[in-house]
RNA sequence: GGCGACAUAGCCAAGUGGUAAGGCACGAGUCUGCAAAACUCUGAUCCCCGGUUCAAAUCCGGGUGUCGCCUCCA
């Protein structure tokens, strides 16, 4: 398989450190709110690359923490008046909730960094004690100029770094790149832990590093992230890992492209941004996540009304040819036709196609292409009156490819419709057979308000629920 | 100022040397009691200029435009 690096800036032939074996790592959320569907991207991308993994084989650790110490969640604390603890286990519980509704397996791993906080001063006290760190008034901030290879995932040279960075007021640190590795306790009230250089907290940076190492080792195959990650997140990630454990951090670095709101970057910030929670309102998380893989992963994707309806569109195509299959599977004839066997036969191209796509960077949006393609040709074996097991065949091909893209949820249990529903269906099928066309009419319009759709199909009544 | 990305039909989007996938929308038609779904047909020479090549959306140079990182941000 072909990624991107970004370390490298090329795409390079995937190898990983341990035969059938990778380790990935994705910076999660900072369980301070409901996350947006920029937050979302990533997710739902290296949910993907994790799914696909596994489809070719390899056995996956997937780890995604969880950043449950900082600023944002102490702000939101004392606004809400309640403990820090008690604003990240709300939103983690609502980020199973979203992530869950849009398919996204958990990890094997969710490391919160509350329950890091020795393995993280052990951490910070190496590069103490190996030169890379210095502690100033309870902080304790990371020298960058002692890491000769800062700047390498980003691309930038320390000095034209050095250029566009600044102190703030206050600040103690010996040269503007210096970023914290552990900050002393402001006041009180806030949330902090006992260290060898006084009560405080961890800085952003050192988490990643730490859980990293702790779940996956010193060396992983792959970390990801959203592009605003590759600095000075990933970029300090690195310059603490490597000065620590003297091995390379992350062999492949991948960085997903961002959502924008006309055109420009959503971000919480600039408050253009639509938390997955109020966009499910509209559409399901199915479809959020149709969205999300419509493009290449590496691309800005826009974010709009329009667009989330023309996804829904498409969404809906591959979802009706799956209702037809799953209801000819069951009424469908048991009559084969001339060459049927051929035919879903040839419906293996299309499987290979999508390796072959996936293979070259996890391009989705041309899988994405290969699965309508599939449709076209099913649609037309089912409007030319192939039988039962075609259905049946059919749709486990399908089936196949949609979990890797984890567009459509398995689901083996069968939804008994209502006996009263039953009732109407069938009292409408007879006011058909006398042609009453408008009692037929009023009991679809019926059961429509009710949420379920029927078609009227040559094998008989489809019944859909919405 | 430093670093980087992108520019393909009305919209979304794939495609890194051989004469433009796919989806949505629109229109015409088929099927259907009607509807829904489905099927058939219909559309672009790829931001501009110059160059390399038998051949470029694809490579090189120069423009123009948009966006991002360099400060918390997926």
């Amino acid at each position: 398989m072909q990624v991107y690096n970004t370390l490298t800036n090329r795409k390079e032939e995937f190898v990983p450190i341990e035969e059938g074996k990778v380790k990935m790592y994705v910076c999660g959320p900072t369980v301070y709110n409901f996350f947006h569907i920029g937050n979302a991207r990533p997710f739902v991308v290296f949910d993907t690359l994790r799914r696909y993994f596994k489809y070719r084989g390899y056995d996956v650790k997937f780890v995604q923490n969880f950043t449950d110490v900082d600023d944002k969640i102490i702000n939101r604390a004392k606004e809400e008046g309640i403990t820090a603890p008690e604003v990240s286990e709300k939103y983690i519980k609502e980020y199973y909730e979203d992530a869950g509704a849009l398919n996204v397996i958990k990890a094997d791993v969710h490391p919160k960094v509350s329950e890091h906080i020795p393995e993280i001063i052990a951490f910070v006290q190496t590069l103490i004690d190996k030169g890379y760190a210095y502690e100033a008034d309870g902080d304790v901030y990371y020298s960058t100029r002692k890491f000769p290879e800062y700047g390498k995932l980003s691309g930038q040279n320390i000095d034209d770094l050095e250029s566009g960075a600044r102190i703030a007021i206050g600040e103690v640190k010996q040269d503007p790149l210096d970023f914290a590795l552990w900050k002393a306790r402001k006041e009180e009230s806030e949330i902090a832990w006992e260290s060898p250089w006084g009560m405080g907290r961890p800085g952003w940076h050192i988490e990643c590093s730490t859980m990293a190492k702790k779940h996956l080792g010193e060396t992983i195959d792959i970390h990801g992230g959203g592009q605003d990650l590759t600095f000075p997140h990933h970029e300090n990630e690195i310059a603490q890992s490597e000065a620590c454990n003297g091995v390379p951090f992350a062999r492949y670095w991948m960085h997903n492209g961002y959502i924008t709101v006309d055109g420009k970057k959503m971000s919480k910030s600039l408050n253009n941004f639509f938390t997955v929670r109020d966009i499910r309102k509209e559409y399901s998380g199915d479809v959020i996540r149709f969205f999300l893989l419509s493009g290449h992963y590496r691309s800005p994707i826009n974010f709009s009304d329009t667009l989330m309806e023309q996804s829904k569109q498409g969404y809906d195509r591959i979802a009706n040819a799956r209702e037809t299959l799953e209801f000819l599977k069951k009424n469908g004839t048991d009559e084969k036709m001339a060459g049927e066997e051929d035919m879903i036969k040839s419906l293996d191209v299309f499987r290979d196609r999508f390796i072959e796509v996936m293979d070259d960077d996890l391009n989705t949006a041309d899988a994405i292409s290969v699965i309508f393609d599939m449709v076209s040709e099913i649609n037309l074996a089912v409007k030319n009156g192939s039988s039962k097991s075609y259905a049946d065949e059919a749709l486990k091909r399908i089936d196949e490819l949609c979990d890797v893209l984890g567009i459509f949820r398995s689901t083996d249990e069968e939804e008994g419709l209502g006996d009263d529903i039953q009732a109407l269906i069938d009292e409408r099928q007879a006011a058909r057979k006398e042609k009453n066309w408008a009692k037929a009419d009023a009991i679809r319009d019926q059961l429509a308000a009710m949420g379920i759709t029927l078609k009227d199909t040559p094998q008989g009544v489809q019944v859909i629920r919405n």
